[in-house]
DNA sequence: TTGAAAGCGCTAACAA
DNA sequence: TTGTTAGCGCTTTCAA
């Protein structure tokens, strides 16, 4: 029960400490800790001293000691495939951009689509008792699954419109993205439809569209559109076989459910001398490339951006302690007309 | 002197913690932790009990606690402009390639390009004691330069090659991008050269590859090169005017400083009339788009994700301590030939 | 408005 | 290989 002899090394880290600044300051460290995250409750001439103080020693606080005795992070961490996409890296930054002027930062975990890396992400995201957590997603596996359900932070799924989130959901449908186009090919007065997706099972999202797609035009009493599912992402090598099915088919109207496709379509029809709307219709997903090939495509633009944006306005909520009005929030998209239907 | 009755409020967060799993096991707290940080330092009858008691009482480890007490956060944090461009995404996905199979997170910030916000970021990373931090560009305004000098971390600088790095640097001399593309104009036998760069002064980059295409077209002596530094992101609408004042100015060749614009530019030419690469050869930077034109764009291709890739891996070395052979590292970039010149 | 004491949950240092 | 002890640098609680 000695305490222990003054030999012991010292532990620390020889950085300016919040006692360095209260010693200067000639006020508790507590004074400072104070003037530091509540100033109204720091007297005048205290203030000013510590603020002398904090510049002369040069302090910067050690969040992560705030941090443990606070038992909040001010950090948010968000689990998104690949920034390598835009439409997922429009998440983080519109998620970024809603914490930061409130002092969040953003915590940012790639699975590559790989589950097991999900939820290694998710595991270490807990663990840093982040204070809310971004999943891109509706529907997860196992251990990824129990982990969000206990995460004891509150968790915003992103992209999907799920009937029961784990907590909250910022989203769309994509299925109402798919019926949306089938309706206006519909309109226009296509009747022989198609539609080319993604094979990936894991991208549920154009799974969704397709789905909705001939679904809608089902009830529209259309023949069932013909669904082509490349393999591999959409590359221009790909696009004339698929061209040629097309045509033989006699499809009149495809919709492409991801932005890049389209335009690599389009740009192909015109090697085969096919002539766009009249010999075939493109609909797509929107970027910024769809204005900028001849004719422009028509498009459904999904707010990528906002579905971060939004989220982390959820979470802000949260975290002040408010109440959250919607849990499952629908961002809808936006159908933009153009010469290519 | 006393201790605090016993009414004091526990500030326990409720949940499991180190010991929980300790006195489930059987063993010290360090036990436990040892298990977990070194698994081999721990005997096999223990570790047997205690990954079972990890299991039963749902262990996750405080990361908090863990980084205040061995002073290492396994948190690198990477600064860049904006997530909503490819360019700056790809790095942050080539960091956390290169640090997640060691165990080390990613923090990321945006700056939209303003020096308050990018200082502001520095100043809370380094108060959040990341391991390691890396920034976008080679030189800094005053207070994130002084953050950045004082960092006590490891720094990488991306992009750019400056003769002083705070400590390491990634990246590539885009004077020498330039310089490539003259060169290859020359070759081609073009003499009357062009360059659209882009007038904001924030973008270092397309004022290196103006400034280097211009200093080697002088060197093979030719005219100095019309110089376009357009006000805003190229839109289509900028660029008609622009093609029409290349079109007057008899230019030949005209190099594209972004990846965008060479696209935008290519599609625009086929609208007047022009052939490409007779009437007006188009170089650019490569992107996913530079060969689904026709003609395909002969391009500069920067090596965006291995920009960040290889600043993980520097900072691992150093984190490691292991020797740094080199602390600039130059990339380098392909450049290739296709179709538009 | 300020300060003293205790402790957040873990790991480093030391000892056995 | 395991355990004991004392912090890491803050913030919370309580008291003045």
């Amino acid at each position: 029960m000695e305490r222990s002899p003054i030999t012991r090394r010292s532990r620390g880290t020889g950085r300016v400490r919040i006692e360095d600044v209260a010693r200067a300051a000639g006020v508790s460290t507590q004074t400072v800790s104070r003037f530091l995250r509540a100033p109204a409750q720091v007297g005048p001439e205290a203030s000013a001293r510590i603020a002398a103080a904090i510049l002369e020693v040069g302090y910067v606080p050690n969040l992560v000691a705030g941090s443990l005795a606070s038992n909040r992070s001010r950090i948010v961490a968000i689990i998104v495939p690949t920034l390598a996409n835009p439409v997922h890296a429009q998440p983080v930054q519109g998620l970024s951009d809603a914490l930061r002027p409130q002092g969040f930062q953003v915590l940012v975990g790639t699975t590559d689509f790989q589950a097991e890396t999900e939820a290694a992400l998710i595991h270490a995201f807990i663990g840093r008792r982040v204070d809310g957590l971004a999943v891109t997603g509706g529907s997860f596996a196992e251990p990824s699954r129990q982990l969000l359900e206990a995460a004891g932070t509150p968790v915003v799924q992103l992209w999907e419109l799920p009937e029961q989130p784990f907590d909250m959901t910022v989203g769309l449908s994509n299925a109402a993205i798919g019926a949306r186009m089938a309706a206006h090919f519909a309109e226009r007065g296509y009747r022989s439809l198609a539609v080319i997706g993604h094979a990936e099972a894991s991208d549920t999202r154009s799974a969704g569209r397709v789905t909705g797609y001939c679904a809608e035009a089902k009830r529209l009493g259309l023949a069932d559109p013909l669904v082509l599912l490349p393999q591999r992402p959409m590359l221009i090598r790909d696009a004339t076989p698929l061209l040629d099915r097309l045509v033989i088919q006699g499809v009149e109207a495809v919709f492409c459910t991801s932005s890049q496709l389209s335009v690599v379509l389009l740009l192909n029809t015109r090697r085969l001398g096919l002539a766009i709307p009249s010999d075939l219709a493109i609909g797509g997903i929107d970027s910024d490339f769809a204005t900028l090939v001849d004719p422009a495509i028509t498009a459904i633009r999904v707010p990528a951006y906002d579905v971060g944006l939004k989220a982390g306005r959820l979470l802000l909520r949260r975290l002040a302690g408010e109440p959250v009005p919607e849990r499952r929030i629908d961002t809808g998209f936006t159908f933009i007309q153009r010469g290519s239907t």
